[in-house]
DNA sequence: GGCTAGAATACTGCATCCATAATTATGGAT
DNA sequence: ATCCATAATTATGGATGCAGTATTCTAGCC
């Protein structure tokens, strides 16, 4: 939730905790797996120890589950899941999103259209990396402007979930400019200062993003 | 957020990570306060490991810090916090109130009274535990009924936060009287189907939490 | 040939041990 | 007497070891 303080010389369960995150995001650990938990301290070349810490931290957010005995497994997220976790991030967006447009100063929406050029600019070149970078930013963005930790800090938590679901590689044919468009209507209210409309586009916004996902589910 | 698996023969450090909690949420360990691992590993019998596996649990939950190097230390929950936590908490509980009121069905209903119905005779006999604890089966009721598990789940996460804070003995005169009042409004709403009314008396309820709390706060 | 029972293997979970960093105490200098 | 430097103590973090249990492989039986 904050920013890393680079005084603190980060704990090595923190580090080993981050690569598996990143690991299980990329599916390269698969839900469903089986973590091994020996060959995974002697490729980092560690003990077991701060391994097995770190996946405790995983087990409490989420990611994985600890069957006592029986070892650990990374989560799998059903579609019903998906369909009530984009719920309550529908409202949690929306609600940022309303609190932004009441709250939002001259230089919060020049720098939010800053990102957003970016995000323009990474469709127009096809490059989905940064455009998924600079969508992560761009609600990030409307969060800090909020204001609310809290808010934030449940959003994240359930951001972590959605990632956790494999093709998030969600950017079928049209996606791309779909989600453009919707950012620019929720520009258009932010910038109005209407909080409904603003709360309204992003409804939107976040729903595209279960019925994009959903389509593909369906193809697989 | 799922039921204990009555098979499972629950972990050692879960088992230290509950009680842990538990005496914090006790304000045993107050806000704050170190928490050194010898003496509890000895208290409990048991070797430093499991313990440091319940703390790294903990501070994934947000109860205590971990500052590499330096230690655990039990979290402080400011009033700007609480504001925050209790803003989130009113859209999601509200929302839970609202599915509640197009969901419930007659079963429903009737369970729901019979658990208000404790909470009226926990408060004639002014037993405040009681009364806490159908307080909380009430709102778990409505989640229920809700039927969005990751809408409980994030309401749980938060509500630790809350518990968190000293001074949950939030029942100062007359709190009681009004708390009970305000679940009557809330459940006149919902057998009436008004999801709209419904959700506006839960967060009227919510809201008014926040206040008794901050009244608390403001005398101590 | 398939199934069950028993033994061997492998992995998890907890305890103990060791190294390193932080804190405190002590002694000296200003 | 106070402040600083250095040494001793203490606590954290990581590695290793060991016991207990789940799993798997094999052999015997149906």
């Amino acid at each position: 939730m904050n920013a890393p303080n680079p005084i603190a010389p980060l704990a090595l369960y923190q580090e080993v905790a981050e690569r598996l995150r990143q690991r299980i995001f990329a599916h390269e650990l698969t839900p469903g797996t089986w973590v091994d938990e020996q060959s995974l301290a002697e490729e980092y070349g560690i003990s077991r120890t701060p391994l097995r810490e770190a996946l405790k931290v995983l087990a409490a957010e989420g990611l994985v589950t600890l069957k006592p005995r029986r070892g650990c497994y990374v989560n799998e997220v059903s579609e019903r899941d998906l369909d009530e976790i984009f719920g309550v991030m529908s409202l949690l967006e929306s609600e940022a999103a309303s609190l932004a447009a009441r709250k939002a100063d001259k230089t919060d929406l020049t720098e939010l259209q800053a990102i957003h050029d970016r995000l323009e600019a990474a469709a127009r070149e096809r490059d989905i990396d940064r455009f998924f970078e600079a969508n992560q930013a761009f609600h990030r963005k409307v969060q800090d402007i909020a204001g609310n930790h809290w808010l934030t800090h449940v959003i994240d938590d359930l951001r972590k979930m959605i990632k956790l679901s494999r093709h998030h590689s969600l950017f079928g044919d049209g996606r791309l400019e779909q989600s453009l468009e919707e950012h620019r209507a929720l520009i258009a209210a932010l910038l109005a200062r209407d909080a409904e409309a603003t709360a309204q586009r992003m409804r939107d916004h976040i729903q595209s993003g279960r019925a994009a996902l959903k389509r593909i589910a369906q193809v697989r």
